[in-house]
DNA sequence: GGCGTATATGAACAACGTTCATTTATAATC
DNA sequence: GATTATAAATGAACGTTGTTCATATACGCC
């Protein structure tokens, strides 16, 4: 007893992504609005209101998409028992997503949070994931009895990679170091796992 | 053969940026704009563009004000020789400076550049600063031949606090740790002082 | 007093996120 | 088939932005 609707609301978040990436694709992310992205899918300004809470929502989403991108990209990843392999051939995943799609990842850590306001549950869980990666990896390095350990050494070896991210994401790496990003951040790896193989010898 | 000016372009500028701090203090840096600015200096909006180039270039100049108060904040730091001295020590004074400034450290971390737009010269100078304090702990951990390894370490170590510093600023660092700001940047410190050391004993 | 000019103004514009009364289209009912 | 109830979709309108620029102002100089 009321007019159906053409599409789903889960269609319609699916078209309203969609048409989210085209707009970035084809104008930047700095052109991304609602007007634009309610153009895009053929619907108006009001319907993504019905979807979404509003342009941050949708953007969280769309960034929430492209952090499942990246562990589905980095998730394949060999895990050798090496570390010193495993890192780099994870980290060269790293790069390659990067590379492949450097606007989603630049709006990625554009997201800045309300002074004092959480990041939803679902953020945390998709970091975690990264980590897990990470500490599957580092593993080697630590004896049983050293979880805590290797946990601080995950968290300690991701914010470093993260500070490489920001800067590269921010297009401000080169005032730091003229050398392209991939270099910088085998490097990182490598000092990274002379600090931990020294602690194993020490 | 003109009206005077009230103020001098300099002094101008500086109530311009005074306002613009009173802003932040009392209303948060989101809130932060030219009408605020204005009203606050007692002129008009008109004004803000005869001093400025836009809202940009003012908050540019709040960062390039907020970097030299940074580095007054770290120059008067000791140098003792003993990198696992004084870089700790460094590092107090860094994060003193960002919790007396936390608003102004925030900001900092949200200039994002359009796409292929290259960052003042000056801001390149005042990162470089920080660079030298660092290079001049790091000193002793190297021969003197190794100017490149020593250059090749401070950058990745400033890389790694800057991954921190903006999951600080952007409030998500407790996604990474439960553990303080403090205790994981000494912790960093450490990591790096562990495989610079190995590497000179290894 | 009149003139010229540097200084300062603020109305007006475009673009933005957001709201919500209204319209539209359909399923259910008669 | 006409009526009706209701979910879906709309888009005009609002408030707030950054920015512009024709205009108003106030002063030194003649």
């Amino acid at each position: 007893m009321a007019r159906t609707a053409k599409h789903s609301k889960q269609e319609l978040r699916d078209m309203a992504l969609a048409a989210a990436r085209a707009v970035i694709a084809d104008e930047g992310w700095r052109n991304l609005n609602v007007r634009a992205v309610a153009a895009r899918m053929g619907y108006s300004v009001g319907t993504i209101y019905n979807i979404f809470e509003g342009l941050e929502e949708l953007i969280a989403w769309l960034n929430a998409e492209t952090l499942d991108a990246l562990h589905e990209a980095l998730a394949a990843a060999p895990v050798t028992g090496r570390p010193e392999v495993d890192l780099h051939a994870l980290l060269d995943r790293y790069l390659d997503f990067i590379t492949a799609n450097r606007r989603e990842w630049t709006m990625m850590f554009d997201e800045r949070l309300p002074e004092a306001e959480a990041p939803p549950a679902w953020y945390m869980e998709k970091v975690a994931q990264v980590f897990a990666l990470l500490g599957c990896m580092l593993q080697p390095l630590f004896a049983p009895g050293e979880d805590a350990e290797l946990a601080r050494a995950v968290r300690l070896l991701w914010i470093s990679l993260h500070g490489i991210w920001t800067l590269d994401a921010s297009g401000k790496l080169f005032i730091v170091s003229q050398d392209p990003v991939d270099k910088i951040a085998h490097e990182m790896v490598d000092a990274y796992l002379a600090g931990l193989t020294a602690r194993g010898r020490g």
